[in-house]
DNA sequence: AATGAATGAGAGTTCATTCAT
DNA sequence: AATGAATGAACTCTCATTCAT
């Protein structure tokens, strides 16, 4: 009842900027839930425990609510992911590690975020389609970066160009993606055993194929 | 042009079996282009050159429709990936390869139904949802299938179980989602071609894993 | 599956004559069942074990179909009263104590009859709300014409005019329809009995009423 | 016709109480002319001068709207019963004389209320049905109230039990409504006086029956 | 005599968004 | 800073009705 005080815990007079970040909370939390056609601005306001125009206030529209959940949620990921990565220290491979390793441990502590950024459909409008395609390349650029250095220095060999980074950074993300699914079948994994077993997969194959060992199926002809 | 005569091609006075298979296609490209939530059943219609009741007539309703859609795209691709993998001859490798290849084919070839089974976000109804997962589930049990029995054979070794067949499966599901993105993005990519990538990336991994030799980051804490 | 015989026992190759009255049959239920609105065409359609266009053949519309119920069922019910009441004999209390006795019986035993005859809402068009009010005076009139005999031969006096007449077989028929409903949470009481409560608690009123001892609510003003 | 000002008199910005009062004013006279299926939820927006939404913001549903009318107007009607039935001071019958003379006003003055109340037809839904059966038997268990009260002690016997009231009651009730219908044909008659025709040819009946002259068909056989 | 195929029109319901306070 | 009141537009779904065979 009391209504100037801290005491209600959130309500009435809150500043702008400590509002908006409510609204984004909630909002992540329920756009995760429902997907963004099917989440409902009502519902969004009445679990942040505000008005619906307080919404439009301060941020205009449904589209420009999502807009400011992705990036907020793609700069936690890339700020996650990079300090992991700096901090993994010298062998690259070490470096690729840790940074797929923040990647896990990030979607599963939080998955909303997560679905956010990457499991929203098709289902967007333009300017909301190019927002998450951004987020997703500037995640998918991470990892590529990662892949690139480390083995650029790893082999002797240069022969990873871009393209195949960025085939390997999609391959991992993916990969890791996916991998989320699998982990909440089992909830025993913690996410440093799955960037271990993900690495073990694939890091020697990355490898190997810089070596020049590429496989060819053999004695067959084309399937078609 | 013409409105009552045989012209026209596809109109008016086509048998039930027909017309509920070009729904479905119709229905298939919508949901894919705009996701389960944002796709309209009046548009459906539409394109399909056909009123809504009809729609419902035939699909009872909008979920009814999109189930059905999902029960015909997952028959096809598992009849697809189960061809190929069964005409991939001998070798488990060449097993895994040719069905990986045919993953590929298909989801270039049919970005639609790929779209429709595995990119609808989690903004489905209960019965759709568990029908998705279905879906994917049968999908995963493919390639889970395809690993365990290539690797088995493989190595002496036996020391693959269920839940690691399950891992690399999800794995490779992820990743080859994922590189279909990636292909959209570098056209000269033939689905042969990316196969191939991804096997050399990854089937020595998980050789080699069998075999004992797994890595582990050296020489450092825990990141925590 | 024979085609032309009776084995099928309704289907195919039916005269006009006898499938119209399958109609109404089932229409009458479900008329009786849903009310007007709800009633589908299709239901009817399906029930009657044939296609919709041959409802629309025979009975030309909804409205149509439900107004040759309605004439059907309104013929019924005064065949049946006025077939009891000339049964009934003589004395003139007898003769209305046989038609009401007639009335409950058609009501018990028809019931789906009477509810489309007397309990359509004023949900109808025009041509419909007007149908049903001439059954219904229909009804009455019957009603009343046993009254009036009844009771100007009965006593001596003729100060029953036909506004007292239509007064009570108003009074009457709704008394009658109400319990109607009264029956059905009492299972055990026959028409029989209903009809005889009922003779008692009017008939000495009407008598009385014609004999002038008229009741007057004592010493109290009006409560306007 | 000006839009904005306060001249329009009834519109924009109304507190919800009100606005729900206003809505439920239209939805009564709507429903009662066009029945429940028929009545349009359209149509009640226009005519209470709002949008549809609001209806649906404040009655949730249709059914919601039709049960809210249902709950006001059975008040209303039990409301007027009682007060006038206790106004009706000291003597048995002059109590249900009082009763039925503020039920007939009642009903001749808010057509519609009983309309809604008591014309429904079988049309509705489980939920609403049992809600206007639930009203109906409030209306009954009033007039049965008085019924048994009133003649309980009027005559000395105690030979009416619950059975007899509950089926007097339904007589009064039904014969009420139906002259209700007659009461439109006669515009001439107050509610008054017909109130007193119908307790002339009850009331005696009603003591009559106690007393134990009861009247059998004499000297004829079963109809049957 | 009979029907499968097809639809125009309209119902109830919901949602993102704004206005007035 | 905040909100109760209000709506245009769109959506899913149903129904009486007809056409072509």
């Amino acid at each position: 009842m009391t209504v100037n005080g801290r005491t209600e815990g959130r309500r009435r007079r809150v500043p702008r900027q400590e509002r908006e970040q409510q609204i984004i909370d909630v909002a992540v939390t329920v756009f995760a839930k429902r997907g963004y056609h099917a989440a409902s601005v009502d519902e969004i306001a009445e679990l942040a425990g505000i008005s619906k125009p307080m919404v439009y206030l301060y941020l205009d529209s449904k589209e420009g609510l999502f807009l400011a959940c992705l990036r907020r949620e793609a700069d936690r990921l890339v700020a996650a992911f990079q300090g992991a990565a700096q901090a993994g220290g010298g062998a690259p491979e070490l470096r690729l590690h840790a940074g797929l390793s923040a990647f896990f441990a990030f979607v599963a502590e939080h998955r909303d975020s997560w679905v956010v950024l990457h499991r929203q459909a098709s289902e967007l409008s333009e300017a909301i389609a190019s927002a998450v395609a951004d987020a997703r390349r500037a995640v998918m650029a991470q990892v590529a970066g990662l892949v690139w250095d480390g083995i650029a220095e790893s082999a002797g060999g240069a022969r990873l160009d871009d393209e195949d980074a960025d085939f390997v950074a999609h391959a991992l993300v993916g990969a890791a993606d996916s991998l989320t699914d699998w982990m909440s079948g089992h909830p025993g994994q913690s996410p440093e055993g799955v960037t271990l077993r993900l690495m073990n997969m694939v890091w020697v194959g990355m490898g190997r194929v810089l070596e020049g060992e590429v496989w060819v199926p053999a004695e067959r002809s084309d399937p078609t």
